[in-house]
DNA sequence: GCCAACGTTGGC
DNA sequence: GCCAACGTTGGC
């Protein structure tokens, strides 16, 4: 069973838009636990939502993971996980964090719950009420 | 720019 | 091993 992710970043940092163009990007520089569990839990193929946090605050597109289960090159201690991510696609609308929280269905989401987790997970129900959302 | 939430650090 | 202080994240 694929599993369903979302992953933040902050665009003037890093943006889907330099995803797109890159790529492959390779998702590192986690310092949380959880965030790391769930990266270390993703397998390629599955697919993640594009999160634009500080700035957009809305899920832009959909990324794909390439390469699963290696060690975070910015870490001198390897101790922490990453994973490399390529665009698949945009979102036909995106999905702002205002119409998430709007959603009842959504309220138990990683996202809603843990607003700090930069790496979160989402099950399959609640992957395919974001894309509703996104008028899918 | 502020502040709440949360993780980490360090003194005891 | 507890907990206060501090730093960081991220929504507002």
């Amino acid at each position: 069973m694929p599993r369903y992710w979302l992953m933040k970043s902050e665009p003037f940092k890093y943006s889907w838009d330099d995803l797109v163009a890159e790529g492959e990007g390779t998702w590192d520089g986690v310092r949380n636990h959880r965030a790391k569990n769930n990266l270390a839990a993703m397998e390629v193929g599955e697919e993640a939502f594009f999160y634009h946090s500080r700035e957009g605050l809305e899920i832009v597109g959909i990324a794909e993971i390439s390469v699963s289960g290696i060690t975070d090159p910015t870490d001198p201690e390897n101790k922490w996980a990453a994973v490399k991510v390529k665009a698949k696609r945009k979102l036909k609308n995106p999905v702002t964090l205002k119409q998430i929280k709007a959603e009842p269905r959504l309220a138990d989401c990683e996202l809603i719950r843990l607003g700090r987790l930069s790496v979160a997970e989402l099950t399959p129900e609640e992957w395919k009420v974001i894309l509703e959302l996104a008028g899918e």
